[in-house]
RNA sequence: GGCGCGUUGGUCAAGCGGCUAAGACACCGCCCUUUCACGGCGGUAACACGGGUUCGAUUCCCGUACGCGUCACCA
């Protein structure tokens, strides 16, 4: 009936090369398992030379959220995983957004009714059904119904779906690139609706007529798909289409039991990178969460995204279920925030510094240069460094420290000498103060630690600081520095 | 419950018939050291269980257990 139009859809798609597609639903969240399937699906276009589509599946009208898409387009783009063809770049096989396609749909599903390989079904769902999820191929009696009988019905304005017509007896048996061959009893499948009541279609169906109108040959999803996989291809086959490549992703886990979800709270990306992560570590870290390179790499572990989409293979995505360690997640951005430029590395601190040190007096910079091996979050910053800005309150017994060989009198003979060396020195930079405390320790025969520990505290009032008393004192600046000192010293005197 | 899939240290994992069963995170020591880190060195820790097949099973087959998925006019 449609044929002129069929074969305009045909002649449309292109061929001969790798195409993968990541098919978000626009719910508003990209959660971590999304992100692996999208970078995973984007790697194996990347990885052979393909193109890499993104299609909005919103066939749901009650899930829609509102600036959803937005969100999917923002993450996408900051992690570099840029899509040749999409609803906001258009391409050979538009439109992208399923809502928009829904006539393409309705003829295809026409197509497949004429074909013997679907039916009309004019049931009304009853609210028995829904509870119990209960339908019965058997008694159904549309499916027994002639093409003449429905036809006429649907002529009549009938509400109708339209059903997959699965053969009675047989198996099906289909492939996927991780799982091997599988084979399902066709008894054991159900007549899926392809086209609900609203004409518009279920995902069972628009997965199939988008993802061969649209040239796909790699289809990457989670494996909650592996079980109605065999459906589908009875709907390649029913059209006389060849089957594409299914890749079948185990999920990511929260523990486990469950997988990660917004509903138990797991982060997203966009709050993980709230939470002080990198771009980078969390596409390197999502990338070996599910996926190991192999041979000579199997020790590698650090990749960048253009290294992932060398040595990205299907061959090495792992069956079984892979549960998120944000310990480990935190340990690649400890190895990214390390492996920053100096330069770098300041501009992505400065403005966590910024929120705890505001004295204009103080070089962020330097401050940087003292915290780049020594956070793992950039969130962790403002605390590690709001002593710079004030000396907070302490107790006189953080100058007692035993591997030091400090307590109360010692460090008060040590901050007395202290003071009036460092306010005679001549310059106040790393090399001279290092010089003058450390030839100040020698004339005093203290092991340098004993003179360093107690200026230390006095200088930052805090046990554990980043960077040493030379590097505080110097971030300081004399004046603060001495105030400081002076301030330790009459702690100890009172 | 039916069907499907999975199972190597606490976690991520390599292994694809023969190994003292890699590596990483975490953890614990030691070294370095002006605190804490970084870095370096070392350590604890695993093939779910039972049958086969085989000269030989972590690797192949079959059960069992456990886990996950799925059985929607949701994706």
């Amino acid at each position: 009936m449609d044929n002129a139009y069929f074969e305009a859809m045909e002649a449309k798609i292109p061929r001969g090369r790798i195409r993968t597609r990541f098919a978000p639903s626009p719910t508003g969240y990209m959660h971590v398992g999304n992100l692996r399937t999208a970078l995973y699906t984007w790697l194996i276009a990347r990885n052979g030379g393909g193109t890499f589509i993104l299609r909005i599946e919103d066939t749901d009208q009650g899930r829609l959220v509102e600036g959803a898409t937005d969100v999917i387009y923002r993450t996408m783009a900051e992690c570099g995983l840029t899509h040749d063809e999409g609803p906001d770049v258009g391409g050979p096989v538009a439109p992208y957004i399923q809502s928009e396609r829904r006539d393409t749909y309705g003829r295809y599903a026409r197509l497949l009714v004429e074909r013997g390989h679907a039916y009309y079904c004019f049931c009304e769902k009853t609210e028995s059904e829904e509870d119990a999820g209960e339908w019965d191929r058997a008694a159904d009696p549309c499916r027994a119904l002639s093409p003449e009988e429905a036809q006429a019905r649907v002529d009549a304005g009938e509400p109708y779906v339209i059903r997959q017509r699965i053969p009675a007896a047989g198996t099906t048996t289909f492939r996927d690139a991780i799982f091997g061959d599988i084979t399902v009893e066709n008894a054991a499948l159900d007549d899926q609706v392809l086209l609900k009541r609203d004409g518009l279609p279920t995902y069972n169906f628009a997965n199939v007529i988008d993802d061969h109108l649209m040239g796909i040959t790699h289809v990457v999803r989670g494996s909650e798909y592996l079980s109605s996989a065999p459906k589908y291809n009875l709907l390649y086959e029913g059209f006389g289409w060849d089957v594409p490549t299914y890749v079948h992703c185990s999920p990511v886990m929260r523990d486990q039991h469950n997988k990660m979800s917004k509903r138990h709270g797991d982060p997203s990306y966009e709050d993980l990178k709230a939470q002080g992560y990198l771009t980078e570590a969390i596409l390197n870290y999502v990338a070996l969460l599910g996926w190991s390179p192999r041979g000579e790499q199997a020790e590698r572990e650090v990749f960048s995204l253009a290294e992932l989409a060398e040595v990205f293979d299907i061959a090495g995505i792992s069956k079984s279920p892979a549960i998120f360690d944000i310990e480990k997640l935190t340990h690649f951005n400890a190895l990214y925030l390390r492996a920053m430029t100096p330069e770098a590395f300041h501009a992505a601190a400065e403005p966590y510094i910024r929120q705890a040190v505001r004295n204009p007096a103080l070089d962020t910079r330097a401050i940087a240069a003292l915290l780049q091996a020594r956070c793992e979050r950039l969130t962790e910053i403002p605390e590690k460094v709001d002593f710079f800005e004030a000396l907070p309150a302490y107790e006189k017994d953080l100058f007692t420290n035993k591997k030091s060989k400090t307590n109360d009198e010692v460090a008060r003979s040590m901050l007395e000498a202290a003071i009036p060396a460092l306010e005679e020195l001549g310059s106040w930079d790393q090399e001279s103060i290092h010089a003058c405390l450390t030839d100040l320790a020698a004339r005093l025969e203290v092991k340098n630690a004993t003179l360093m520990w107690p200026v230390r505290i006095a200088a930052a009032g805090r046990a554990v600081t980043p960077g040493g008393a030379v590097e505080i004192c110097l971030i300081l600046g004399r004046e603060e520095c001495l105030r400081r000192l002076g301030l330790g010293l009459e702690k100890l005197t009172v």
